[in-house]
DNA sequence: CGCCAAAGATGAACTCGGTTTGCTTTTGAA
DNA sequence: TTCAAAAGCAAACCGAGTTCATCTTTGGCG
């Protein structure tokens, strides 16, 4: 059933956001206005918001898309939800990015230049915070299964912002120019160092 | 210096203010339009834009206005930061709100309006989130004093994601309908279970 | 192929938050 | 009393996002 209205849209939402990347990466996210974004893609500002529900949108989309809760409830038996979302984080870490597989060069840079853009603007960088943010409540109801219900908003708050904090530093090595490799080297041992103080907390004694 | 020029300022200033406050605890913070509280408090819209750079300003001023970057390089010598910020926390507890010091029966109740209000909208708690995390960079960059940078920013995340949950705890209980009373006494406890969790870890043998 | 209903695209007008501009009123200090 | 600065104002403007009525495209079907 792909026929050809399928992929004239899909072509249509790709030509939107590879015009909108590209103009935000040019001259910054405020100054570029939605109607500058239809009139180079060739469609109407109304078309433009039928495809993404907002400005921030064409940038956030796809952005964060990991589930934290079905990761834990989906753990092996036996396994602690932290010591999962560790393994997952480990998993994915190395090799590539925590966020998406991009699988070709040009992929790569295109997230990159994303996550470029994302962090120039206090207010893109707070809405992909929010993005977690949504996340964490999910979370915290997976985790109140096995605590009480302060303890585990308690958690779920700590988890995700411990995890946005690892992928902020990793995306703005990565946007400072370090290759993709470095930096992926450098975000195996973030996440253990993250995760371990996670588990461990914040210990006193070193905090002179 | 307390000229009539300021009187009246102030004066504007908190009718501007209260007319808001009760126009969104009456109708929602998204049925009510700028103008409206403009031409309901008596003065021009550019006026009312003066006193509030934003439509959030008029709810979020005040709220969150600790200075937790303060709080710990305040700190007495000898005096981990996590300490200092849990004896802060349980000193203002107990009997009174975290954020403000109301001191009559009426301040207290246009705080929980306030909260009310904020705790209604999804835009506006996040945006109340957002004040946090300002903060949060100040005190990773006080952390980082003694903690390597990756550390400091971990720490500092994971300590204001801690103290927003706590606090979001407390108001929802208070906008839920508990007394002060009961929710301050709660409130001692939820501070100490919080800085436990922080300072000695999740800890996975009870994450079954 | 030709027909038609439904999906999609469109421009124009609108709402609302926020800003700019140019002007009048109020205030306080000399 | 005078006058410059501060404050207030109406109206026009901007950009994000929506509504609506209209027009075009698509794909299914006889």
């Amino acid at each position: 059933m792909t026929g050809l209205r399928e992929r004239k849209k899909e072509q249509t939402r790709r030509r939107i956001a590879e015009v909108a990347l590209r103009l935000f990466a040019e001259r910054g996210y405020d100054a570029v206005t939605v109607n500058e974004i239809a009139a180079t893609a060739e469609v109407a500002k109304v078309t433009l918001f039928k495809y993404f529900p907002t400005k921030e949108s064409l940038v956030l989309e796809g952005v964060a898309e990991e589930d934290l809760a079905q990761i834990v409830s989906a753990r092996p038996a036996g396994q602690s939800p932290l010591a999962a979302l560790r393994a997952h984080y480990l998993a994915t870490a190395p090799d590539d990015c925590p966020d998406e597989e991009p699988r070709d060069e040009q992929a790569r840079e295109a997230l990159i230049t994303r996550m470029g853009v994302i962090f120039d603007n206090p207010a893109l960088s707070a809405a992909a915070g929010e993005l977690l943010h949504r996340q964490r409540q999910e979370l915290a109801r997976v985790l109140a299964h096995d605590h009480d219900e302060l303890t585990a908003a308690l958690m779920a708050a700590q988890i995700t912002a411990t995890i946005l904090t690892v992928q902020e530093t990793f995306y703005r090595r990565l946007v400072a120019g370090a290759s993709l490799a470095d930096a992926g080297l450098r975000l195996g041992s973030d996440v253990r160092l993250a995760f371990d103080l996670l588990e461990n907390g914040i210990d006193p004694s070193k905090g002179r």
